[in-house]
DNA sequence: GTTGCTGCAAAGTGTTTGCACCCTG
DNA sequence: CAGGGTGCAAACACTTTGCAGCAAC
C-alpha cells in the first residue's frame, strides 16, 4: 500500500465517521493491483488469497465504499454483473468491448466529448456522467 | 397489427419452424404500442389486459424472439432491469437518461457517430454496435 | 398427430440485508 | 466500551428453465 490512495480512502473514511479495517485494506490493495474492469467475484477471488475468511458481503460493501469515496468507478457492460475501475490517477475514458474475446480497449476521444456536451446544450440536460461503450470484434478476431 | 412488423415476424417464424400463436400476437402488438424504453414487467402489465392468462415467462421469451428477428433493441440502462425498444423503421440514437426523474431524451449526432467510427479505425476494431448513455438531469430537474 | 409453445413453479444469478458477534477508535 | 464492521445465511429482484398439458401446422 504505497500509493497516495490509502489517504483518499481515510479521508472519506475520517470524514464520516467510519472505520479502517483489515478487510477494507485488503480489498482495496487487491482492487488497486488487479488489473480493470474487474467484476466482483473476480476481486474477491483475489482477496480471499490474502484473507481467506472474508466475505463476499464484504467485497461487495467495500466496492461500494470505494465508489463512494471516489476511488472507484462502477461499470455496467450489459454482462450482467457490475465491474470496476480505480478513477484515481486514472483520466475519463470510453471502451471497445470486444464480443468475441473479451478484450476491453481504452479510448478517449476529446471531440466526441465536446459533441456531447453541445448535444446535451440543445436539450438544456446537465451531465453528470456519461457512457460510451462500442461493441464489435477485436484486431485479433477479426 | 396493421404495420409491416407482422410480416417480419412471420418471416423469421417461418424460417425457423416456429409457430405463430395467439399470445406471440398479444405480446408484440402490445410491444409495438407501446413507449419506448419498456421494460419486461410494464410490457407484461400491458399483454394482461388483453390476455388475463398470459404468463411472464411468455413475455421474455417473446421479447427474446423479437430481439432475435430482429424487430427488437435490447438496452440496458443499468437499473437492473433489460429494456426493450422498437427497431423497426426507427433510426438509431442514443440516452440522455435523467438521473431525478428517470426521463430519457433520445439525439442523434452524426459527429460523435462519425468519430467513433474514426477511433475504431485507428485501433483496428469493427464496430458492430454501439451504445452512447449521458447521465445527469434534463430541464424540469435541474 | 408431431412438434413447438404455454403457464406454472422451481431454479438460477448477481446483489443486498438482518443479525449476532467482533474489532476499531 | 460504544458503535460501526464482519461473516454467514437468508432474502431479493430479475431472468431462465423443466415439465406436463395444449395448440399450431
Amino acid at each position: 500500500m504505497d500509493g497516495q490512495e490509502i489517504n483518499v480512502l481515510e479521508d472519506y473514511i475520517s470524514k464520516n465517521k467510519l472505520k479502517i479495517t483489515k478487510q477494507r485494506r485488503t480489498v482495496l490493495k487487491a482492487f488497486l493491483e488487479c488489473k480493470n474492469h474487474i467484476s466482483v467475484e473476480e476481486l474477491y477471488n483475489i482477496a480471499l488469497k490474502a484473507d481467506p475468511k472474508i466475505g463476499l458481503a464484504t467485497v461487495y460493501r467495500t466496492l461500494a465504499l470505494l465508489t463512494k469515496s471516489g476511488l472507484a468507478l462502477e461499470m455496467d457492460f450489459g454482462d450482467g454483473q457490475k465491474r470496476y475501475e480505480s478513477s484515481y490517477e486514472s483520466v475519463h475514458h470510453d471502451h471497445m468491448v470486444c464480443t468475441e474475446c473479451g478484450k476491453i480497449i481504452e479510448f478517449n476521444h476529446p471531440l466526441i466529448e465536446k459533441y456531447q456536451e453541445e448535444v446535451a446544450e440543445q436539450n438544456s440536460f446537465k451531465i453528470t456522467s456519461h457512457k460510451l461503450d462500442l461493441f464489435g470484434h477485436c484486431s485479433s478476431c477479426k
